[in-house]
DNA sequence: GGTCCTGCGTTACC
DNA sequence: ACCGGTAACGCAGGACC
């Protein structure tokens, strides 16, 4: 038969020794299906060059021999292939090692050694990674398959029996050149339990949401509400729950924190109540992997932690200050959480049980629509990188970098570099350091008329212009670019490699989407020119990462030695033409157009772009009406990563100040934040002045609300390891006796009262926000209000410290 | 008992 | 453990007078 599927999920499995995969998918006409098919398992010995031709005959006869004998697997080599290969940019014959076995590949690499073999390579690839780059079943793309449905067979030991679904065992698989659009069945779930502790307390109630779907299941309270139904106990609202699961045939089956709370919640109450959480399409349980961070997954069905994949690729232009349901909603929904806390509700021992249902039911709602929202930029990721979705909305960026790399090897004739062995990690992580960006001393003052430039993907397009790549560093210094690594002379080919040519490749096809989205604006277009950046914006982090099979320190060096070359050179180009610098980090450089014109500086632009090397290319990012910069808090230079513009629509982009400080009170980033404002778009200091003498006025008045007085600070390890005690580990430990649960990562909140005596550490005066107390009305003028707008003023030659104790009036002149 | 300096710790910029 | 270096700055803690 012959048919269209899309696949979603792909797991491997065993049969007669050798591997098989399943993949699970939809056909044209919506019909979840599943797939079997398998491929060839291989890897690869690199021979020496000198390896004479005898010897290579030789060798391949007795490896064709080799057999492994493991619990109960044989494992053998099937047959042996000479090949031309390339390996790390260098032309290498190698032998094509087939076996029976992925899994045994180490061990039967371990068997082969001659002294003729330089290297045994790619027994450490993935067998889903192998088995998409063998058969080209790309993920989350249509193709066309013809294969024979097995019906009760006995083949692969009457595995379609098992299945929820039907089962074809695949001959021919061919990419479709029409790509129908696809939208997933997407169920978003979410659960309210008892205590916070995995599987401590009872699940109190499910809610799940899907298109035209929406149900909480409970065991408590009286629903008025025909979405919600009542079951007897916990038992039967977790059978219900996979009931629902099954009949809804998601695609995707989404939670918010769900890989670190709700599944592992659902499946240790599963277990307390001795069902089983048979989710899987072939009715297995979730399984949890991965070390330190749990994952959850269920066969037939993605299972996705929306907040992991907004952390990687969203994490970064979010203004959220942290990645909680509510805040992260709210900014990409426009849509908040119910206003219910049900930890109260359940200490209270007697809960509003309709407002929890309804509670339970949104959080399903937001998780559900950010799911939908996000949709594009998972599917792109997906097909991009050509990994399966599952690992897609987990892997770290420089995991996707990696994968981007192994998925595009074919086109180099390449074999894979092994990934690092755990000494060899730890050589890495103990690595000197390098020198980084270059950062501009601004000189303190307000600007008027700026022009803000910056080389668009610097680091990516260095790499590429500059060839810098583990494959590409050399010995010749002819015909190479010479950079330096603290100290030493490192060279690098100008015979282009692999590495940079696929990040070329990557960012040419970034500036394409880009233009093309700019001409439809379709959100897939976005969401493709933006999966391309971030992977090109890894590429950089990525070489230097100790975890990295493309792990090159030295690449990594040039990549930074080349970008504050070429930033510096742009600043002197502009300083020659007599544009006056105000400001630069890294990649842009902020000019003064003073007498000039906005055409003249872009001529310099122009010229620059004119000279530079390869595909780099500086971007103008725009013109600000005025910007002011400040000095450091201690000595008279000027601070660097701090300060603020004003656009000519009045809009503001504020850099480094407290501002935009988590770690600072409400009203403190408030009152600077309408300082700026007044300064930057009225230019009006004296307002501005005004405007926080009231402020101070209130604060010595007690007529600020304590919510504003709030200070958070993150908890970054565990309690006992802090060799320092700071107010928020006080409060944290504070937390601990009181019974509060304390964790890892969280926002711990505090503020200072009035101490007994004036001497006493600030820890010992914060306190819970709950807890009773006065504001220490010094701290927050001293501590908070004075050193937010300080030197925001002294650009005004305005002593905010006289005014602040009230012994002198103001030194401006005419005031 | 106060001042100064240093290191820890967090958060930002790019 | 899951990308890099550069930088500001509060607070604690100890040296020093």
């Amino acid at each position: 038969m012959k048919l269209q599927f899309i696949p979603l999920d792909y797991e491997p499995f065993d049969y007669n020794g050798r591997n098989y995969i399943k993949v699970v998918g939809r056909n044209e006409k919506g019909k979840k299906i599943c797939i079997i098919d398998s491929c060839d398992v291989y890897f690869w010995a690199i021979l020496k060059e000198d390896a004479p031709e005898k010897r290579i005959k030789k060798i391949m006869e007795e490896i064709n021999n080799i057999k492994i004998k493991k619990d109960s697997r044989e494992s053998k080599v099937l047959k042996t292939e000479l090949h031309d290969k390339n390996y790390l940019g260098k032309p290498v014959k190698a032998i094509k090692i087939f076996i029976t076995n992925y899994k045994d590949a180490h061990d039967v690499a371990d068997k082969i050694d001659f002294k003729e073999v330089e290297k045994r390579r790619e027994y450490d690839l993935d067998f889903i990674a192998k088995y998409i780059l063998e058969r080209k079943l790309k993920p989350l793309v249509w193709h066309e398959i013809e294969g024979e449905i097995l019906n009760n067979s006995t083949e692969f030991g009457g595995i379609d029996a098992s299945m929820d679904i039907d089962c074809i065992k695949v001959e021919k698989i061919k990419e479709l050149k029409e790509q129908a659009k696809f939208t997933p069945k997407i169920l978003a779930y979410d659960i309210e339990t008892q205590e916070i502790e995995i599987g401590k307390g009872n699940i109190l109630m499910i809610s799940l949401v899907g298109e035209n779907f929406k149900k909480v299941l409970t065991w408590k309270g009286e629903p008025n509400e025909n979405y919600v139904e009542k079951l007897k106990d916990e038992e039967a609202m977790l059978k219900k729950f996979v009931k629902y699961v099954k009949k809804y045939a998601p695609d995707v089956l989404t939670g918010y924190f769900s890989d670190g709370f709700d599944l592992p919640y659902l499946r240790a109450r599963a277990e307390e109540n001795q069902i089983k959480l048979n989710l899987g399409i072939d009715n297995s349980q979730p399984v949890f992997s991965r070390g330190n961070m749990l994952t959850g997954k269920i066969r037939g069905i993605v299972h996705i932690d929306l907040m992991r994949f907004i952390k990687i690729a969203y994490s970064q232009y979010l203004q959220s200050e942290t990645l909680s349901l509510n805040e992260v909603s709210s900014e990409l929904l426009g849509e908040k959480k119910l206003d219910f806390n049900p930890w109260n509700a359940i200490k209270s021992g007697k809960p509003d049980w309709n407002e929890f249902f309804k509670y339970n039911l949104q959080d399903s709602v937001l998780t559900y629509k950010m799911a939908e929202k996000i949709w594009p930029d998972l599917l792109e990721f997906t097909r991009i990188i050509q990994e399966p979705l599952f690992n897609i909305s987990r892997d770290s960026m420089s995991a996707q970098v990696e994968n981007y790399i192994i998925h595009n090897l074919e086109k180099f004739n390449e074999i894979a570099e092994k990934r690092p062995h755990y000494d060899e990690i730890g050589i890495r992580r103990n690595r000197e350091k390098y020198v980084g960006a270059f950062v501009f001393q601004p000189t303190p003052g307000l600007y008027e008329d700026i022009c803000f430039f910056d080389f668009s993907s610097m680091y990516a397009s260095v790499i590429v212009s500059y060839n810098l790549s583990l494959s590409t560093k050399t010995e010749d210094k002819k015909d190479s670019y010479e950079s330096d690594f603290n100290g030493k002379k490192v060279y690098f080919s100008k015979k282009i490699g692999f590495f940079p040519e696929m990040l070329k490749q990557i960012i040419e096809k970034r500036r394409h989407f880009k233009e093309e989205h700019k001409k439809s604006s379709d959100p897939i277009l976005k969401a493709r020119s933006n999966a391309f950046k971030l992977i090109a914006n890894a590429a950089y982090g990525y070489q230097g990462f100790f975890g990295a099979r493309y792990y090159c320190l030295e690449a990594a060096a040039a990549t930074a030695y080349f970008a504050r070359e070429n930033i510096k050179k742009a600043i002197k180009e502009f300083e020659d033409e007599g544009f006056k610098i105000i400001n630069s980090d890294t990649d842009s450089v902020a000019i003064e157009l003073g007498n000039k014109t906005r055409k003249q500086a872009l001529e310099v632009q122009k010229k620059i772009n004119d000279n530079l090397p390869g595909i780099m290319e500086l971007d103008l990012e725009g013109f600000f009406k005025r910007g002011i910069w400040v000095t450091k808090r201690t000595g008279e230079f000027g601070a660097k990563k701090k300060y603020a513009l004003i656009d000519e629509n009045d809009k503001l982009k504020i850099r480094g100040f407290e501002t935009v400080r988590r770690d600072w009170c409400k009203l403190a980033r408030d009152v600077q934040n309408k300082v700026l404002n007044l300064i930057l778009k009225e230019g009006n200091e004296k307002r501005a002045l005004e405007y926080v003498k009231e402020i101070i006025k209130k604060i010595k008045n007690r007529e600020i609300e304590l919510k504003d007085l709030i200070i958070k600070t993150q908890l970054k390890k565990p309690i006992e390891e802090y060799k320092s005690e700071g107010p928020h580990v006080a409060i944290a430990k504070k937390m601990r006796e009181k019974e509060i649960p304390v964790d890892i990562g969280m926002l711990i909140e505090y503020y200072i009262s009035e101490g007994e005596s004036k001497k006493s550490l600030i820890r010992e005066r914060a306190k819970l926000p709950d807890e009773k107390g006065k504001y220490d009305i010094n701290y927050y003028l001293k501590n908070q209000i004075l050193p937010a707008v300080d030197n925001i003023l002294e650009v005004f030659k305005v002593n905010i410290n006289e005014i602040m104790d009230g012994k002198k009036q103001m030194c401006l002149g005419d005031f």
